[in-house]
DNA sequence: TTCTGTTTGCAATCGGGTTGCATGTTCTTT
DNA sequence: AAAGAACATGCAACCCGATTGCAAACAGAA
């Protein structure tokens, strides 16, 4: 199958080992419209101790195959980084939050805008998240 | 003293009753030059109780006499809203968080840039947290 | 004062995240 | 192929910030 010898190159591209498992997870991450919190992971992946993905994400993250959301849920959530994407601040885009169904949203298209800081402040990376109702709720309100 | 009349006021523009510790808690955050976490209150509150605490910043933010900010740095942290905040998008300012100190700062003074977001997409509020190093621990470095 | 509702402290709980350790698997060397 | 080292995984326990149940303390109304 030709998305094996995807999910096999995004792991080679980043130095990630490939197993069973991380394959699994890429896949899952990769199949989601959305970013996935660790529950939502352990939900999908049954078969998975919740203690491996941790440790698949930990590693990912590292390795930055993926980046991490906080949304403000209590739970950070996970998508995987374009193919050229260094998780530096020219990488980052915005997110988005429903409230109404809880998943979040990358924005990759929607490039954070910057502002100015006062002195002596220095950036490193920026979060933002922008918290409403998605298209599929919004809708279903009217 | 002065300062205790404006307490008492700002606690009544937000209909929230006055109680003695809800007088310490508001008085604290507002001597902070930046925002505290539940934990920063109770090592600076150490005669309440943690859950005092808690419940009343549950309070303070239902009330919208302070606002929270998720700096991803897995705890919460709240500061007093100016007089005039409704806690909507048009009162939001950004925030900076230090990754050397953990200390979190409001910019009240810089708003929040917006972007346009996809069809159907709605805003409720939005979350802007910019990491680095703030002015302190720059210098430090150096 | 007495009654009622609110506020507070203490202890217990919850839940996401994280770690220690033993087992299982893969890789390397011979 | 066998032996040993290194890595990956599962299980159980733990951590810590947040949250709740409950009873005692307190404040306000009758």
């Amino acid at each position: 199958m030709a998305n094996e010898e995807l999910y096999l190159k995004l792991l080679a591209q980043r130095d990630i080992k490939p197993t069973a498992i991380r394959l699994l997870v890429l896949k899952e991450l990769l199949r989601a419209d959305r970013a996935y919190s660790l529950l939502d992971l352990e939900n999908r992946l049954v078969t998975v101790d919740k203690s491996t993905i941790f440790r698949t994400i930990t590693l990912f993250l590292g390795h930055h195959l993926i980046h991490a959301i906080d949304d403000g849920s209590g739970s950070l959530k996970y998508a995987v980084c374009g193919s050229d994407c260094n998780c530096e601040v020219d990488d980052l885009h915005t997110h988005f939050y429903c409230e109404s169904c809880h998943r979040t949203f990358c924005f990759k298209q929607i490039h954070i805008p910057s502002v100015s800081l006062p002195d002596g402040f220095s950036t490193h990376s920026i979060n933002y998240v922008i918290k409403g109702l998605c298209s599929d709720c919004a809708g279903k309100k009217r």
